[in-house]
RNA sequence: GCUCCCUUCGUCUAGAGGCCUAGGACGGAGCCCUCUCAAGGCUUAAACACGGGUUCGAAUCCCGUAGGGAGCGCCA
């Protein structure tokens, strides 16, 4: 068998980490099985489309490094697909055009609700021959008056429902543009889909859409309908969440590894493991491990995930985004060497790019002012003649390099007779601005000896200047 | 209201009737290491929603209850 997924967004906002999810699952059982993954923008409802949020969606995709084989398609292409088929549905006496009135379809879900009934198309208009003067029809799918319908579906199992339940939804609105649940089914038979991976909450109108299948004559697809994605605090996910778009990540200094890591651990696991490759998800991964229920967002280990993906990812890899993350915050930083020594520098002690940058800034630009407490603890008068002293010896260094210039400390140390860090602190504060940092020797070899020893002056006259 | 779905540590999860004194991970707490910040190492607290069955035996199967969610549009 072909597998064929597809991820069908409609373009009304942007690629949240729910929809992320989704089609990373279709994407990995696609990859899983030799099959193709197929893109579909859902954009009938032309009010609420956009072409933003077409765009966010592509960005978002190819940040995740979620390719697809076909698509994108866009629905509003196609209507005139649509309107064969409901044209061919109609001829078939398998849909009926429907002449009620908003008011009335109002009022008649105003009476059920207070008979507290499940509102519903009471099919009225099923046997209508004659059209009413002035009202345009919409086309309504006649639906199946009893039996029931089953939906085998993978992660949910055996799901029945009567079709009493259901009722004659409009394919067709008065316009003659067509309505979701009838272009998914006629799309998802057109692209031959073989397994419809979606959220949760799908699982309702999935007895309706199979049978328009039915209907038309085609088996339907697999289905598999994955638990929603909840907020932090268990809630529904809202703009504060998650529900941002999937490029605000990358702006706050993600890295998409770990948010594809992350997500594919929503709702989904293999025994224990916690990191997954690529290779890894798409070997792994098979809709019979997916959850039943839904799970909320822990940023605190997407942050986790984020940091392990920095720690052992490609230094010149990293050195890039750490470029763009620092252009973001003003920092000009062009040299890729230096770059890449940083980022090594600090991949153990970041927990996002963004992060990174601004811890540092100081090895890229002249900071302003030292961090008043940092200064005020270090750079202290007793401390003037060992600042000297390492100056002097670094200043006579015949290589730059972290290894000599901890010697040179060293040395400094033991001929003031100081502890290591009672020197190293100030010396820090010194070419840093502030109390953090990575390793003094590493940090010093990357700023260079001429910077290192400007910043030592500065210090030293900053702290002459202020016994003063 | 009706229909459908869900329920293991705070969170993500392992668990397919005995391997469970319920495992791992994030986060928390403590200790160690240490030139700052981290990273790392070790230790630790923390859960089967509840009630009935079935069974020699249930976190696992069945039924109910409670709680949560989704859907019920000329939205998708």
């Amino acid at each position: 068998m072909n597998i064929r997924t597809r991820f069908a967004p409609s373009p009304t906002g942007f690629l949240h980490i729910g929809g992320a999810r989704t089609a990373l699952f279709c994407w990995l059982y696609a990859r899983r099985h030799d099959g193709r993954f197929i893109l579909r923008i859902e954009d009938t409802d032309r009010e609420r489309s956009t072409q933003p949020a077409v765009q966010a969606i592509l960005d978002g995709m190819q940040w995740l490094g979620l390719d697809y084989e076909e698509g994108p398609f866009y629905q509003t292409q196609r209507f005139e697909r649509y309107r064969l088929v409901a044209a061919q549905l109609l001829e078939q006496g398998k849909a009926y055009h429907c002449y009620c009135t908003k008011q009335e379809l109002e009022q008649m879900r105003a009476e059920q609700l207070a008979r507290k009934q499940k509102p519903r198309y009471d099919g009225r208009c099923r046997e209508r021959r004659e059209p009413r003067p002035g009202v345009q029809p919409v086309v309504r799918f006649k639906n199946p008056v009893d039996g029931q319908t089953v939906v085998d579906d993978l992660v949910r199992g055996r799901v029945v429902f009567d079709n009493r339940e259901l009722d004659d939804l409009i394919i067709a609105r008065s316009d003659g543009t067509p309505t979701y649940n009838f272009t998914v089914v006629v799309d998802d038979m057109d692209m031959r889909i073989s397994h419809v991976i979606r959220g949760d909450d799908h699982l309702n109108n999935t007895p309706r859409q199979m049978n328009i299948f039915e209907a038309l004559g085609a088996p339907p697809p697999r289905y598999a309908h994955l638990p929603m994605i909840l907020g932090p605090d268990g809630a529904k996910l809202s703009k504060r969440h998650g529900a941002v778009s999937v490029m605000q990540y990358r702006e706050d200094g993600y890295l998409p590894e770990a948010v594809i890591n992350y997500l594919v651990r929503l709702g989904w696991s293999h025994g224990d493991q916690e990191i997954f490759s690529r290779e890894e998800m798409i070997r792994y991964f098979d809709i019979q491990d997916v959850n039943q229920s839904a799970s909320a967002i822990n940023p605190e280990k997407l942050l986790w995930l984020n940091q392990h993906y920095i720690q052992h990812g490609d230094a010149g890899k990293l050195a890039a985004e750490l470029a763009w993350q620092l252009a973001r915050i003003g920092v000009r930083a062009e040299d890729p060497e230096k770059l890449a020594a940083v980022v090594r520098a600090q991949q153990e002690r970041a927990k996002t790019l963004k992060e990174m940058a601004l811890a540092s800034r100081f090895f890229f630009e002249e900071f302003a002012d030292y961090d008043p407490k940092a200064a005020d603890k270090n750079l202290t008068a007793d401390i003037l003649p060992g600042l000297e002293d390492v100056r002097a010896r670094f200043a006579a260094l015949a290589e730059w390099k972290a290894a000599g210039i901890h010697q040179a400390l060293e040395a400094s140390v033991s001929a003031m007779q100081l502890k290591f860090g009672k020197l190293a602190q100030p010396l820090r504060v010194a070419v840093c601005g502030g109390g953090i940092s990575p390793p003094i020797d590493v940090t010093l070899e990357i700023l260079g000896r001429d910077i290192t020893l400007a910043r030592l002056d500065r210090a030293l006259r900053w702290i002459s200047a202020r016994r003063a």
